[in-house]
DNA sequence: TTTCTCCATGTTATATTATTACATTGAGTG
DNA sequence: CACTCAATGTAATAATATAACATGGAGAAA
């Protein structure tokens, strides 16, 4: 397999404040440019989702919110998880009704997820040529497809090795 | 792509009593071969998916199920469609919260959905080379896949020539 | 037979996730 | 100024899912 396929962000070391600013950077750019808004709850947000690398529930974020002293009903956060998620700044997992910021802002996105079952850690990784043969299956019934959910559980490497020692 | 690589069903045309009862058939077959116990209510519930090829919601189940005279707490429900899906009758599709008769059973597991957003019919394919790079990719992270989800939305053949009328 | 065990089911209650609906605010526009 | 529209505030409720404990019944063990 060409390595260029595919990248993987989450289970390797980075500088994560870094990561945070830049991303927040990037959004921010993004939005001037294209005349979004992100306002303060949607900034947050996409802050709190960017401090993990795990996918967080709605309602954690909500709880999160009330810390900080927003408004803390349901529909706060959903909409700009909404927002978010509609922008390409973040994803839903649907295996855990829950939310990861985005690692690869910007790319195309059809990503693809590797959730660990032990620590949670969520890993973006992009699926160009991952979707091929299922994009032809589909398209050779006529199927037309719009969006491609690709999440995969298991366990990641430092928790297979914790779990050895 | 070699079509052999994927088989599709549920956009098709097929008879659809015999499909139930060849489904029912195996299933009661493979479980006495098994030793597990495909009981009134684990039955009626998979009579009940394979009567459609569309993702049921467990409460939708439910009242399906009080309607034939079954208690209908949502226990029972979940509990049934966990036996389903836990030996291979069934899956869940995430994106959906809801679940379907297996199209395939006793295909080696690694199933992928097609969900048509017009008319919610839900065909499963199989996707042996689907994940080859996706696994790879893992792989080579040393991520250790145990289960991998793959929906894909959009508009099935049928709707889009309906649409086009 | 009686008792034990275990699996399946019955039932109550509650947790978790998500949306609807309507009110309010505030920035920018005509 | 008042209009509009997007964003937010708020209350209520819908939809999905699980925990916890009680009951029943088949088959094994005594």
């Amino acid at each position: 397999m060409n390595k260029k396929t595919s990248t993987l962000v989450g289970f390797k070391q980075h500088n994560h404040g870094d990561c945070l600013e830049n991303a927040i950077n990037t959004a921010e750019e993004y939005c001037i440019k294209k005349n979004l808004n992100l306002t303060p709850i949607r900034k947050k947000v996409l802050e709190l989702l960017l401090q993990e690398h795990r996918a967080l529930g709605a309602y954690a974020i909500l709880a999160m919110l009330r810390e900080q002293g927003f408004s803390n009903q349901p529909p706060v956060a959903y909409r700009a998880l909404d927002f978010l998620v509609e922008h390409g700044f973040a994803h839903k997992i649907e295996k855990l009704n829950a939310f990861v910021a985005c690692s690869l802002p910007g790319a195309n996105h059809s990503p693809a997820f590797l959730i660990c079952k032990k620590c949670n850690t969520v890993a973006e990784t992009q699926t160009s040529l991952h979707n091929i043969s299922f994009n032809e299956t589909a398209n050779s019934t006529g199927f037309q497809i719009e969006q491609t959910i690709m999440e995969a559980q298991g366990i990641c490497k430092s928790c297979t090795e914790t779990n050895q020692i």
